[in-house]
DNA sequence: CTTGACCTTCCTGTAACTGGAAGCTTTATT
DNA sequence: AATAAAGCTTCCAGTTACAGGAAGGTCAAG
């Protein structure tokens, strides 16, 4: 099939598709004649895969060792742990984060009685030290 | 003052104080006869209310409305409070997704028990259908 | 035989900087 | 006074994960 065909079986646009190829992150694929780009099955697995890792926001970088890793049959999965496990503790300090500043931005929605800019109390709030 | 003062009164990097004033969130320096960019009290004011807009995570070019605004004061202050509606509502998006993506990510983790790379519980869940 | 869809590569832009090179000026030390 | 170190300048490249678009080749349909 050709890029057009995996992108739309797997969700990932055709540029992202080249994209990929380029970065390593996908082996390069196999050019008809005419230079076009032509793939199989496997790759609709594989993109799918990356698809899915990109869902939970892992990064190209590490999506990409695992990726490498999978050929790796009988090494231990520690790999996979740490990478899911930092994923994981990287989302939930960023839950923190956007608990503190949801606190901050609430308080700060509610201080504006709707004046004029020089009254303002947001910017007053802003500028405060 | 000199860049680097300016930088250490803010907590904003000097660098950073230069990248401010060529995208005109800053205005520019006065420059000294060597070139060098001096500053006063005011400025040190002006990056402090950046910075914290930038500890609510309002984009660079929000906070650049933000401070343009402050120069008009009878005008009403409805664009100061879109912007703090606005980012209030991304935060809270992005909690959402965290959510999801929190459980998800849980899943996954306490799926694998640290098997070899061919039996990996986390990757059989990542390339499945 | 021409139109339109699809393919290719290459370049640019995004957000908000950071790092580093090359080359001044100023300050401190010897 | 000479020199070294710190600080200043500009400019270029790199970061992340692509998207948009130009210029040009290819293929199927009418």
């Amino acid at each position: 099939m050709k890029i057009k065909q995996l992108a739309s079986f797997t969700g990932v646009s055709a540029k992202t598709i080249r994209y990929y190829e380029d970065i390593g992150l996908l082996p390069k694929a196999k050019r008809g004649g005419n230079g076009y780009r032509y793939y199989h099955e496997q790759d609709v697995t594989s993109l799918k895969f990356i698809r899915r890792c990109k869902e939970l926001r892992i990064p190209l970088a590490d999506i990409k060792r695992l990726v490498v890793v999978q050929g790796s049959g009988n090494a231990p999965c520690r790999q996979v742990d740490t990478i899911i496990f930092q994923q994981l503790e990287k989302i939930r300090v960023a839950q923190y984060e956007l608990e503190q500043l949801e606190r901050n931005l609430k308080t700060l929605a509610n201080c504006c009685d709707h004046e004029q800019i020089k009254d303002c109390e947001i910017l007053k709030h802003l500028r405060a030290n």
